[in-house]
DNA sequence: TGAGTGTACTAAGAGTGCTAATACACTTGT
DNA sequence: ACAAGTGTATTAGCACTCTTAGTACACTCA
């Protein structure tokens, strides 16, 4: 259910977060659903607790899981991150635009080019 | 010329790079104009000269700037660099569509949104 | 020849990030 | 009260990055 790929060159405790982040954002994580627990996760993974403690830390912080202590940690529902997360692709987009106009790319060119992307 | 923040989370270095690159790109730096030397800049700047070794050795690897042993280190032209630099802003936009088609948003409605921004 | 240029190498220090090991505190069901 | 399962905190080690420093070498040009 978690991959982990210990040849990515980004750190297993980031590769955990953004799985959980994007199982939750597509709602095959439901809201107030229990995730897996610290040592049960590190165990079935072969990893350190801690790491996937950092990992459910950075969840919290964001707010993608909330943590209730003896119990364990769960999901937020998806329709309370969405907008967030939109506003966050938005806000990616808005810089991307800015730094083609630097070097005098239209929007319009890059519209052109969005249309024509069938599948990705 | 080139502002150097210690506070910046970024290396020295490729702040350095950065730098040259966006200057290289907007014809500030015109084809084949010298740029500082290493050691000079290193004055300037205060900082290390192999600090700017390792800054030019970076665009020189990026193909921002030609070296001639002896005599300094040159800028390329910008309609050299720009259809590649191009591609690259096409592919982290490709990327961003990929992200955003991932929690069902449509290129429609980030299309849209492009359209209404007037400046940045 | 001398001044200025890029290049290469080694070394050291400081800082940071990642992971591991261990111990502590809480909740729940028995 | 206890045991099992949960999250939390602290410390430490290891590796890596960044920067600086020093030294040495090769090239170009006036």
């Amino acid at each position: 259910m978690i991959p982990i790929d210990l040849m990515d060159a980004r750190p297993i405790y980031e590769q955990v977060t953004e799985r959980f982040k994007l199982l939750i954002l597509r709602g095959i994580i439901k809201a107030d659903e229990k995730i897996p627990s610290v040592r049960n996760l590190a165990v079935e993974l072969s990893i350190n607790p801690n790491t996937i403690q950092r990992a459910y830390a950075e969840l919290e912080k964001q707010g993608y899981i909330y943590t209730v202590k003896g119990k364990g940690n769960f999901a937020v529902g998806a329709e309370k991150l969405l907008p967030a997360y939109r506003e966050e692709i938005l806000q990616r987009l808005r810089e991307l635009c800015k730094q083609a106009e630097e070097i005098g790319m239209t929007r319009e060119e890059m519209i052109s080019h969005m249309a024509e992307w069938r599948s990705l």
